[in-house]
DNA sequence: ACTTAGTATGCGAACGTTTGCGGCAACGTT
DNA sequence: AACGTTGCCGCAAACGTTCGCATACTAAGT
């Protein structure tokens, strides 16, 4: 069960291997008649053509590499459906690494991606980088970038985003309007940008309307829901109970929820919470959580979008797109 | 910044490409002094050998091709990192495709593996898949084949499969022990091998002691919470209340959970439940989802163990691995 | 009969790597 | 002195494809 070759097409119509690449590729330099015959033995013979072959001639292949911090994240999973989705229809395919939030894999994984020399990048970064350096190895050999959701901003590349800030602004002024006084922020490192805006967001928001500050910070990696339970646990024993929270993330949010309840506190009556992402989870907890829907999908499918146009156009200057969140309101406020 | 290739090694040792690939391959008919002058050389240039043209000249690649139905789902997004994190180890890249639960798609998938001349391919079959054929033509080239989760029994192949007959059995039987008698399944398609398995086993359970059967069976692809809230809205509706429920996944138990609450019955008391898969999603919901725990990730890296085992010592008998699972016992029960 | 132009095809090199075969020293053996 | 052995290396072909160039043939314009 062999592949079939342009040579064997070749032979089997005694023409040459040359004429049989030009009829495939209806250059006009071919004869009608002949291309009608080398379409038909081709068919015959199950002809498709090597994608190997022709990446080593053209130096250039049609593979788009991702990567990603942890696959298994709801959030990235469903971006990278995203980013299957638009690449397999325009006939890319992709490759996939995951960092495991670990800087020396990503630059293990960057190495990967340009031996392969895939046509495209789109990444998210870990939370352990600190630096880009391996990403400018990818502009250096003028391969594309695009940067979603975690993006590094020493490096020039399109980016797809989310606005951070205004959509933890708009959380937090949500609460603010339904009379919360002590609202309470469990984030994210400040070094990673997205949870750095988000503080940001909560600050303006309670700033603003002269509300006290009441933060949990939690450090690299640390955004699970026991990092949420203990956050709500250790202000439940310095006695500054909050009468809201707004979370960085959903997990975080869920272990609040549990401490919350150990506590006997009702929510949304007691405390009232606000999550981050719209996790598939959100909705069926009890009450279900009011979130900021982060649309993974899209972002993912955007990101595609940039990329492939940018490989196709070869151009060169980067886009960024902001992708527009909505505030999930549901019992939980 | 164009790559380095063997024969810039060669060009500036003053030597032959041939010798430097055979030093760089360790081959013994290379002085040691030269290898050394070479490898050190190859670390100036930054040489990095080019998989493409090695994939050309051998017609293998360390590509492994991973076919899924959708990766958004925890259970595949796990095996796939389980997948990703025993193919790095061994420096293998997968490429990933997913099948939307397509027929159609799945066919082009298999046939971009082919194009691609994967080593291997792990795949896990769609729902709206009834024959194997396009699966046959990798044991026709020899290419290996591991199915996961959702085999294909009519091809011949490595499985990494559960126990679904015993895993449903054992949760009912628990459900028996802790004396329910009105025990539904709320199932899926009976043509889709585990699911068919799954009810099996409940039937099994119910039939062995002599409990009345009490069934809602969906059809195609129809696995999500608001199937399990419908089942069990019919249920009530028909006054045939069960006492518990076991449903083929956590998705259909928790759009039970939903229904139940509504109408103000209580869980365990009132209802049992039990799921299947231990999503992410059943440890928050209140009371917690008992479940069967299905490891995905193990699943995934013992596929993507007995793929890459096959490759290199290119056996052909397949192998099944049965992983076991576990039932979680938690709130709902 | 001559160039001129166009049309359709073949030739051969190239992409980077691997590998069978053969060359050629230097050495030891008869 | 003739031969075999061994160690180290180069030549060249091959993998399947593409593409610049050359070539052959036809048809038309002087």
């Amino acid at each position: 069960m062999k592949h079939a070759t342009i040579v064997d097409i070749a032979k089997k119509l005694s023409i040459s291997p040359s004429t049989v690449s030009r009829a495939l590729s209806d250059h006009p330099d071919v004869r009608e008649e002949t291309k009608d015959l080398v379409r038909k033995t081709a068919k015959e013979l199950f002809y498709s053509p090597n994608p190997i072959a022709r990446s080593l001639k053209s130096n250039r292949t049609s593979t788009i590499g991702v990567i990603v911090p942890e696959i298994e994240h709801y959030f990235f999973s469903c971006a990278i459906s995203g980013i299957e989705e638009v690449a397999s229809n325009f006939n890319y395919t992709i490759i996939l690494c995951q960092s495991n939030e670990n800087y020396e894999r990503e630059i293990e994984n960057t190495n990967l991606m340009i031996r392969h020399r895939v046509a495209g990048v789109i990444a998210s970064i870990s939370l352990t980088t600190k630096n880009g350096d391996h990403f400018q190895e990818f502009t250096k050999r003028r391969i594309p970038l695009v940067f979603f959701d975690r993006v590094c901003d020493d490096v020039v590349a399109s980016k797809v985003v989310i606005d951070d800030f205004k959509s933890a602004f708009d959380a937090v002024s949500y609460l603010v309007g339904k009379g919360r006084k002590r609202i309470a922020h469990f984030g994210g490192s400040k070094e990673v940008a997205i949870y750095s805006q988000r503080w940001k967001g909560y600050l303006e928001a309670v700033n603003k309307n002269s509300l006290p500050v009441l933060e949990k910070l939690m450090t690299d990696g640390e955004l699970y829901e026991e990092h949420g339970y203990n956050s709500m646990d250790s202000l439940i024993k310095e006695n500054q109970t909050p009468d809201a929270i707004f979370a960085v993330n959903d997990s975080v949010a869920i272990g609040a929820y549990v401490r919350i309840k150990e506590a006997g506190l009702k929510i949304p009556d007691d405390i009232a919470l606000i999550g981050f992402s719209n996790d598939k989870i959100a909705r069926f907890v009890q009450p279900a959580l009011t979130t900021v829907d982060q649309p993974a999908m899209e972002i993912g499918k955007k990101a595609a979008e940039i990329l492939i146009d940018t490989i196709e156009k070869r151009t060169i200057e980067p886009k960024t797109a902001v992708i527009p969140t909505q505030l999930i309101i549901r019992g939980s406020t």
